[in-house]
DNA sequence: TAACATTTGTCCGTATGTATA
DNA sequence: GTATACATACGGACAAATGTT
């Protein structure tokens, strides 16, 4: 399809982490199943037009990453393996949506903060005055971080949502207990960028890995917002999906 | 919100690179209007926490980029603008959706073949047997390169759809020849990735950049598959938006 | 067992790029 | 602009582990 082994320098960016970064977007791409040998050294680096040395930075990286595993005398190893798709529609549960692709999902509080709105976040949740209850969270999928996210919600709307989603790990089950029992996503904006350090941090990504940016605004039933949220998910291990069915 | 000016070392990408992409996704994040004069060397360096020099060598490949314009003796101001939000909804018109936020908006073919199709191609476009036309193209808003795609026709559904795009500039005129009068998007996948070499040539981007990947099926009135498309939208200027209205 | 090819791991030195002072 | 320190990339040589003949 589209596959190009070509390397720009004095780009800023170093041989090696192109060369990672494509490596790295092949497999999630599928192009190389988890288990599948890699070509020795030697191949790659011709193949990429440089120094064996470099090629050895790139998978020293990527082994770092835990996406290749090297085993002196044998070669070097796919060691990941497929993205999940995060479907998008009126109704979008984050764990419903994993729950067919992997066993088990989980959500853990970082850290909360009742604060005054910004006019973005006022705006989103319809609000005029009051104060708005920030949660910063963290998913996992099968143990594997997938995705950050920080959360708004009207602060007079769902008091306890803190206590609420530290017990329950779910905002699904939290506004259940505000007496929210259903919401749908009204809206969806879908960007990318390089992971910031926060990203780096909470989902164990290595400089120049990029996130997709999903900033997304909840309504009850009513069609009156109860969250806004922008959730970074890693872009090599996730991908979204809107519409009826993959095609896939 | 979410700002950190945190800087990784020996991470296989430049300092100056990635103060360059940070300010360049400030800029077309909306945070630095259009025209507006950037902070003088000294207080972003002190501000990074980098030297003079490197803060020089960010802003140089700005300008190289035509996101940055030097004047002699004025100082250093924004050229570039904010970003364009591409709409999915079941209606997926290319130009329609621009229409509003641009003036123009192009498409050129940059090549074609006919192809036998791979096993991915043939199960979207719902094919057992025959041949599809591939085409390449690469779209503009206000002769700005914006994104760039790979899509996949059967050749017996719309035998001239070559030379149709090549005359009019656009899918659904090119459908409109072929007696394709309307088609739904049926689905749409969407990814981000670094920037591969092709992308960099035609979207004009700089190595280490990244593009929103968007992989669509687009079904005629009967619910057949007429198109395979990917799309890469480079992420700097372009966001994609899902649901009734943005909350922006 | 032994010899051999293959592949990864480690060491040397050298030239250039990057970042600081 | 100059000087210094470190990262990057290259070239070559050899050691260590594996699998095969």
């Amino acid at each position: 399809m589209r596959s190009s082994h070509l390397i720009t320098r004095n780009s800023g960016v170093a041989v090696w982490r192109q060369i990672a970064d494509q490596i790295r977007g092949d497999i999630s791409a599928g192009k190389m199943a988890s288990g599948v040998r890699m070509p020795p050294e030697v191949e790659l680096a011709t193949r990429f037009s440089v120094n064996r040395h470099t090629i050895r930075s790139a998978i020293a990286a990527l082994t770092k990453e835990g996406v290749l595993r090297a085993e002196q005398g044998r070669g070097t190893f796919v060691a990941n393996a497929k993205k999940l798709t995060y479907r998008i529609g009126e109704r979008t549960r984050f764990s419903e949506i994993l729950s067919t692709q992997v066993r088990e999902t989980k959500g853990v509080l970082l850290g909360s903060s009742l604060e005054e709105p910004t006019a973005e976040v006022a705006s989103a949740l319809g609000m005029h005055s009051g104060m708005v209850i920030r949660i910063d969270t963290m998913h996992t999928a099968d143990n594997n971080p997938i995705s950050c996210a920080t959360s708004w919600f009207d602060a007079a709307r769902v008091p306890n949502i803190i206590e609420d989603y530290r017990a329950t790990g779910s905002v699904t089950a939290a506004f259940k207990r505000a007496g929210i029992d259903d919401y749908l996503r009204q809206s969806t904006i879908i960007g990318a960028r390089h992971a910031d350090a926060e990203d780096l941090r909470h989902l164990k990504l290595s400089p120049g890995a990029i996130v997709i940016v999903a900033t997304a605004v909840n309504v009850d039933m009513d069609g009156r917002p109860v969250e806004y949220a922008t959730t970074h998910f890693s872009a090599d291990r996730m991908e979204i999906a809107i519409g009826r069915q993959s095609s896939l």
